[in-house]
DNA sequence: TCGTCGTTGTTGAGCACTCAAGCACTCGGC
DNA sequence: GCCGAGTGCTTGAGTGCTCAACAACGACGA
């Protein structure tokens, strides 16, 4: 096999630029959040996607494990994360009616709140970042090719034989 | 102007599954780099720079300074990240004959080995978390749209009057 | 020579994450 | 009932980052 195989040019150049993409666009929401809504970005996420259930109908709450398999974070990751936001008001945990195990987490009106107020100005900062420095069709493009990636992770299933 | 416009649905999407990539693929590479060469990805980055400083003709060495600036990093994460390489052996400072301010670093013979053993297993999980997954044509996308983006952080000359 | 300002680098507190370990519970077979 | 494996969540140590404050030096004009 070619696993020795190294980077060629054009490989290369994509690599490094978008490793520094990344980080600059990283840094430059992380820093937008944590400056005008005092969260770093991965809690807003964790907000979003408590913000969602909350408008689907029925409990509105999330299992712990739901809630960190749907993010991609681990347990543990989770677990410190909404310790956290807990402490500034945005979440609650409750126990699991029918296990025992479980926790199920809702966000709070506080916690809709600081969303609603983080909102514009995170949205503001992707698009300054990103989109508007993009047309149209590399917005396409984007979309695929991080599709194609997402999907290289998905696990396989191993034919049978 | 427009700064509260919402993302539309192209833009949600694409932006959903960029971040989505870079968390998956910014863990598989620390995770693997962690593992079999007991370095972040950071660090691995600050390494292929010294590597590349002492193959140039000259000193061989970078300044702080300079290092940070080539990289992106803020000063402070590079004292932490030297401090910490220093440790390892993989680097060492010196003082700057010209500007007792300055500090100087270059790579060990150590820290060449240490790089020399991560590269090929590093190069493998970059192949296969997104090279594998694209076509050439995506890659060339991918540079561009870097690119672009890139571009929208670097400091625009406000044109006089 | 002096004061001032910009540059260079370090420090330490605070924080979010990882990893390994552990506790409490559920489920299924005996 | 009871044991074992699997699941759900938490804990705490260790680590790398940010941010603000600071110390030391260089450059330059008065």
């Amino acid at each position: 096999m070619a696993r020795r195989r190294w980077l060629d040019k054009d490989e290369q150049t994509a690599w490094r630029a978008y490793l520094l993409t990344t980080q600059l666009v990283d840094e430059a929401l992380d820093r937008q959040l944590q400056r005008d809504a005092q969260m770093p970005h991965a809690y807003y996420g964790i907000l979003v996607r408590l913000d969602e259930a909350r408008r689907q109908p029925g409990e509105g709450t999330l299992r712990m494990t739901d809630l960190a398999r749907g993010l991609r974070y681990s347990q543990s990751r989770l677990t410190h994360a909404i310790t956290s936001m807990e402490g500034s008001g945005w979440v609650v945990r409750r126990d699991c009616p029918t296990d025992r195990r479980s926790q199920l987490v809702a966000i709070t009106e506080q916690g809709v709140a600081a969303l609603a107020d983080a909102a514009p100005g995170h949205v503001a900062a992707v698009r300054s970042a990103v989109f508007d420095q993009l047309t149209a069709e590399q917005v396409t493009q984007l979309g695929a090719i991080c599709a194609a990636i997402v999907r290289g992770f998905e696990p396989t299933v191993t034919p049978p034989g």
